[in-house]
DNA sequence: GATCAGTTGGACCGCGCGGTCCAGCCGATC
DNA sequence: GATCGGCTGGACCGCGCGGTCCAACTGATC
């Protein structure tokens, strides 16, 4: 029903509403996002829309994709290379820095809560999107141990999760308080709860 | 603008509004739920709604307040009595057992998302009703430290802060998950975090 | 330059929603 | 039982939204 673009110029058109609708989402929220909105955005017109996706849920589902794939681009660049505690911790800084400078929730996260009841195809690429920055998590930890400054009897993957929870918890909290100041408490703590984790040498 | 109700017929049919509104809000989310669903489920007519009401705003934000005060209700008395930390274990691993029964997402945090950027006063409920929260986790670890349980150098309001950011973040990752393991995971390192402050002896 | 799939513009539709309005009802008061 | 303020029923309105439809355009192919 939908309708995979036959040439290179409906890709082109195709593509750059995706890119709007994502871009609209993330800013505003997909429940505020209408499909006028998008139309006044890329230009394009209503026809083109139903042209190239089945209906708004197939859209809201692309570009929810899209966003948790940008928003996971910049995670791995920032725990990619993370292989000491010093590292770490130096990544968890600048997450909180990012924060402060864009008050806005996580991008993962907040699509998430808005999707989770609504549309089945965008709650997937979310829970997958979390699964990833989890994976990058216990990537780094697990580098952390193999270089020995972690104990042998850490568990990278459980770490992981309880690390993403107390990061996806502060991010909620501050969102709603409107204060940075709960997230870097989170972020402390969560710190602090790997650091128990080190070798004493 | 609104109109406080002048009779006790009157304050009945404006309870009832309110309690109707809260409990659809509650499972159904703040957009999901329409004038017209208040209207089925009250038995009420439109210009009831906007004889006590002066627009959807201030409906939305009393139900919302309504809603925070029940769950906090639930949570209090689950952390009323916790003076130590056995006791503190088992009112998380009750918070976990209630969501495996009831999987939704946290009551407070839900409605809080859904309002954080479109309702101001809903939102500023939702901020009382988790400071509310953390002073009852904070009131209990201070139990905890003046029984001797607690080292004197523990911060119990650090401490709950980062307590209720673990406990927020993994309620909505199993939410989205569909699984309580994030949950149940976060909870465990957030205990043991906590468990670092303890004294021993 | 005729053809034809793919693409685009934009008028149009129906519906659900928030919100308004007013006529009528209830019940306390005298 | 007349009066009157508060309460209630429900018709009505306008708008924004998702979604449909078809005519017109574009450009590659022969």
């Amino acid at each position: 029903m939908p309708a995979e673009p036959k040439t290179s110029r409906g890709r082109a058109s195709r593509e750059r509403i995706v890119e709007s609708a994502a871009e609209l989402v993330a800013e505003r929220g997909v429940h505020a996002t209408s499909l006028d909105d998008v139309r006044a955005a890329t230009g394009a017109s209503k026809s083109q829309l139903y042209h190239y996706f089945a209906d708004r849920d197939e859209l809201v589902e692309l570009a929810v994709g899209l966003r948790c794939q940008q928003a996971l681009a910049g995670i791995a660049q920032l725990l990619g290379g993370v292989t000491t505690f010093a590292q770490l911790q130096k990544a968890l800084r600048q997450m909180l820095k990012g924060y402060e400078e864009h008050p806005t929730g996580c991008p993962i996260g907040t699509l998430a809560s808005e999707v989770v009841e609504q549309n089945e195809a965008a709650r997937l690429h979310t829970v997958a999107a979390f699964a990833a920055w989890e994976g990058l998590i216990a990537q780094a930890l697990n580098r952390m141990r193999d270089r020995g400054e972690l104990r042998a009897d850490a568990q990278p993957d459980v770490l992981a999760t309880s690390m993403l929870a107390s990061l996806e918890g502060g991010l909620l909290l501050s969102q709603i308080r409107r204060d940075a100041k709960s997230l870097r408490v989170a972020l402390e703590a969560a710190l602090s709860y790997v650091a128990n984790f080190k070798t004493m040498d």
